[in-house]
DNA sequence: AATACAGTTTATAATGGTTCTAAACAACTG
DNA sequence: CAGTTGTTTAGAACCATTATAAACTGTATT
């Protein structure tokens, strides 16, 4: 149904745990960010199967890799994912490790000046980290 | 010598170890940026005796908790750190790893308009991912 | 519908960066 | 110099992530 096709389109067989995953890293109305850990721990709750953490990781790089979802670069020990697309920024609360999004239109545009021989700009990323 | 009294003065024994990772890092024209294992080949060069890989760790935390550090956000499975403590962004070279400096200037001021409240911005930095 | 093939899932092992441990050692104080 | 506290060290432990290779499933073909 719903995701079937997207997968498909993709070159992704729709195999019950990709289907799955679809669910509940995209059929909410809000994005969210999360780490595997956390994703894990979503997928136990709302999934009747278990779902090995090896699919769950297979499955989170091939849908990065499609532009399903992003990472986020930050220092931490694990890596963070985002269910949001769109050119944005974040806040990383150090405290709890949470990260908030930050619109374009609250950051303003960012202009690179210099350029680099033989490269492209694949992305900007403004990381804005919050302190008591 | 050089760097005694900059560690007593923020409360930390002059050790030999410490001492020479101080040469490694600071005793330069340029700053640079580098991995814990970039790091440790860097001694193992530069200097006589051994220091454990343990003693590289605590050395570069207990730097980076005096600000004599910075750690920089990327997604990689190693940490990156830069002897460049002033406020500058990073290009990330995709392709070997490599991150290289952006002055202020080359990316202009960046105006957070938004605010979390109880929070104080800590740092804003910016990564310009490169791909060719 | 049965078959074959390539793509997926899975439990488990392996990897590798980082942190912990606790014993030996070195810097400081009086 | 002696006592105390901070530091170094080798090695073990930790833990997120990746690799392995066997079982399984989706899909195209007949």
């Amino acid at each position: 149904m719903k995701y079937i096709d997207k997968l498909r389109n993709s070159g992704l067989r729709p195999t019950k745990q990709r289907l799955q995953i679809c669910e509940v890293l995209f059929n909410t109305q809000k994005t969210f960010h999360f780490t595997i850990n956390e994703l894990e721990q979503k997928i136990k709750n709302k999934v009747e199967n278990k779902i090995s953490l090896a699919t769950i990781y297979n499955t989170v790089h091939a849908f990065e890799k499609k532009g399903y979802l992003k990472q986020i670069p930050v220092n931490s020990n694990q890596t963070y994912f985002d269910t949001n697309i769109t050119d944005h920024h974040h806040f990383y609360n150090l405290k709890d490790g949470k990260l908030i999004d930050l619109e374009n239109s609250d950051v303003g545009p960012i202009n690179i000046k210099r350029k680099i021989d033989g490269k492209k700009i694949k992305s900007i990323e403004v990381l804005v980290k919050l302190e008591d």
